[in-house]
DNA sequence: GCAATACTAAAGTCATCACTTAACGAAAAA
DNA sequence: TTTTTCGTTAAGTGATGACTTTAGTATTGC
């Protein structure tokens, strides 16, 4: 059950994009078509696709067809892998801060006046 | 104190390179310099100059300059942006499953047998 | 002053991104 | 059965990414 470390830059990557983000915050409310999710951006189908896809490739969706219909849904849980980086990253930050706060705090024994 | 929403972008796209995120993760040790930060990649330094660029460029790093040495500093709360993002999602989806529990536990008055 | 150090700027390369148009495939509707 | 509709594939374009080498420019150390 380990995240590739790839995974964090697909994930990155894909929410580097404006377009990506408004139909991720669309997905949020309930899973919709494709042509559905084009529909409110001035683009044309397979540039939206191309965007699904991306999403898909970091795990943030999945799709099923049925029919000739593609439906996307947000994967539950998607954006943990950036919660957990983030957490690590202030974990680290936050050790050193405290280091740095018990040096200020240490009695001035051995700092010359 | 709104944050422009290109900034996510850059945020975003900062943190989609491993490079980058290993900076980041030695800069949350403490600040260094562009050399030493270059140290640890099999990179050139305007290679890594580059990506200290996108970082600053990103809000996520500071840097100044003293003689010929550039000291390269992680921001406070740099990210933050993010976070934010991510709780408004999550914010949105716990909206939604809300919904869809409280439907579920309605009493199925109206449903057919 | 002269050389070594630390960075910076310029230019180029190769891959990937964010699209587009055009043509096709298969399911559903008429 | 013919026509829409929904999606997909292929091919192409212009911009950006992640580097490189080469050639500088200021400091700093000797």
């Amino acid at each position: 059950m380990n995240l590739a470390p790839g995974n964090l830059d697909a994930l990155f990557l894909a929410l580097a994009d404006p377009t990506r983000r408004a139909i991720l915050t669309r997905l949020a409310h309930g899973p919709t078509t494709v042509s559905d999710l084009a529909q409110p951006f001035d683009m044309t189908l397979p540039g939206v696709m191309d965007h699904v896809r991306k999403l898909e490739a970091a795990s943030l969706v999945a799709t099923t067809k049925e029919g000739r219909v593609r439906t996307v849904t947000l994967v539950a849980d998607n954006y943990a892998p950036v919660r957990i980086w983030l957490d690590e990253q202030r974990d680290i930050w936050e050790a050193r801060l405290d280091r740095l706060e018990a040096f200020a705090l240490k009695p001035n024994r051995d700092r010359k006046t």
